[in-house]
DNA sequence: TTGTACGCGTTATCAA
DNA sequence: TTGATAACGCGTACAA
């Protein structure tokens, strides 16, 4: 058991509290907080009283914990990422993504305390949400369709923002048209000439194994959006093209995966990736083979990152990370001003490059 | 102004507090509370009570703001970064530090609040640290020597750890030996018969522009990690080897600046680059300049990271970040305990790769 | 313009 | 084993 309160015997370790700068300064603690709450009616003179007094003992402003307490506001909203943020922050994609959410959060005032959930360690993110207090929990990259935070987090009256999972009612969605996207994609690529395409999906559940993947795996997958990538994919090109799902959101992983895809006979033309950092892993493992990208094999990606060491540019769908990072953060304001905030869609858009080519 | 209290006429937004739980269990409040804090000493039938009546109310568990306040702990570790949250996490060595971190935390039950210091925006970092309630601030990435947030910080009283920077007695360091593993780096080439030898450095302060740097700019740099490994590099080299420092810690960066140091005659036989980011830019731009390294150029690089687009293995400095990271968590908790934590300084090695071959 | 008094939701101490 | 009470540090009606 930890020895408690026995701080021990150091120097003046108690911060001095708003009462003790009040009767320093001779005013009543009521006083002293409007000084620091900034409201009308004190008078300059008994202003600087305070100050004096504050500098005087140290006192650096109110307690954020006390202040919170008293407003029910804690100014943090909690940022759900699956996978640690190693595995999370690998992919520019999600980088993009917090960007825009923290820069909105700044403007806002409010703080983001990440929960990163790695795999079987989902009690770690439990107990997070459970003893912090956040003003919302948002699930900034498209995990599984359902989490046990869901039913926690609503039970504590926290709002809940989405980009797509966890499916639920209580949570409100900013999602993206997968499917249309990704219609296009395959649209561009028939319209070039392309007949045999190859699909390589991210990962259908947590815990994929890269391998072939079927039209029942992938109606049954958690993740939604690479379900539903993978469903218009099969909806354009039909339930027998070659489709392989990576084990990892990860360029090595893809490269991996791909050679499920390009050491068959006869090989693909073309290759949609559900990711830009798959789409690069293809792309690798093209050189590799001595297959030069576009000429030999056209790949397309899926959310328009920088990729800095790649010459070239993806032909891919750009999602616009920070703008979305932006909007949820706009949701989340309007969400803690009272609002009634319906789910709503961020758009999309094709971006041709010069990976793709005629055939 | 906003509307204060009026919350919109939704159903029951307020949530029941555990007053009201012990009212409908028929017991006390500071026994509802022991049942919680689980403590010893609530009858196994009463315990079963509470929980009943929590469980009819809705009742999630005692509100983190309030033990928080009772407690004098928040639970919530700030951790400062240079720059966006884009730009920061750019770097894979960033992000591994932070992953390990994360996990230490994680295993402490504490969460992570990110507060990014976006360049010219230094108010909202101030803003944030004023409201929130951190239980330690770390400085996780080596920023400026010299920052506001400290003595803001100190006077909250709060514990403070860094990476070198900010230089202050009341922030406890966990450094790297800069100099010694960048001497190590440069007795590598030396070694391999390399005499003209270039060095591409990181930014030396915000704000810098890609160019030639001199000594005087190096004695003079904000950044002190970057001054250390150019320090070592001159006193190995001597004054009057090609010295650049980069605008930006970024693969397109360095490629930019490299220019400056390749394309010039005679044109150097290896290149010391301050991070593996720049190394990895030196190295694109080599390629593009029909350069193979490593027989046209060695370049080494620093820190350790996985640059999974690469073939082949950089020679680098090996900084573990992840272990760096947890290392800072332990000291988180070694400080919050009350110990008396010394700086530190943390362990790397040379690693030989495949970048550097014999002149 | 300033002061009084109460409550935000818990937890720790002590007495019963 | 349980209950009364007093903080934790602050904000805000309301009264003066």
């Amino acid at each position: 058991m930890a020895r408690t309160g026995q701080s021990t015997t150091r120097s003046p370790q108690r911060r001095p509290t708003l009462r003790e700068v009040a009767d320093q300064a001779g005013v009543s603690i009521s006083t002293a907080s409007l000084v620091y709450s900034g409201k009308q009616g004190v008078s300059p003179a008994t202003a600087e009283r305070v100050r004096e007094a504050a500098e005087a003992l140290g006192y650096a402003g109110p307690d954020p914990l006390a202040s919170s307490l008293r407003h029910g506001r804690s100014g943090v909203v909690g940022v759900h990422l699956e996978g640690t943020l190693g595995y999370a922050f690998q992919d520019p994609y999600a980088v993009s993504v917090l960007d825009g959410l923290g820069q909105a959060l700044d403007e806002l005032g409010m703080g983001m305390l990440l929960v990163p959930e790695a795999p079987g360690e989902a009690s770690h993110a439990a107990r997070l949400v459970a003893g912090q207090a956040l003003d919302a929990l948002v699930f900034a990259l498209c995990g599984p369709t359902t989490s046990a935070l869901v039913d926690q987090v609503a039970a504590r009256g926290i709002p809940m923002l989405g980009t797509g999972a966890p499916a639920d009612d209580r949570v409100v969605q900013l999602r993206i048209d997968d499917r249309g996207a990704t219609a296009a994609l395959v649209d561009h690529l028939l319209e070039l000439g392309h007949r045999d395409v190859a699909m390589l999906a991210m990962p259908l559940d947590p815990g994929a194994r890269t391998g072939p993947v079927t039209v029942a795996d992938i109606e049954a997958a958690t993740y939604p959006d690479a379900r539903d990538r993978a469903l218009a994919f099969v909806d354009r090109m039909g339930p027998d093209r070659p489709m392989v799902q990576s084990a990892s959101l990860s360029i090595d992983g893809a490269a991996e995966a791909a050679a499920l895809l390009l050491d068959v006979s006869p090989r693909p033309t073309a290759v949609v990736a559900q990711s830009d950092l798959l789409a690069a892993g293809v792309i690798r493992a093209a050189a590799h083979r001595g297959l030069s990208v576009p000429q030999d094999l056209s790949v397309v990606g899926f959310d328009g990152v920088e990729l800095p060491w790649f010459e070239g540019r993806l032909t891919t769908v750009e999602q616009d990370g920070r703008g979305k990072g932006r909007h949820l953060g706009d949701m989340v304001r309007r969400l803690l001003d009272g609002e009634d905030v319906p789910d709503q869609v961020h758009p999309t858009h094709l971006r041709l490059g010069t990976t793709t080519y005629p055939r």
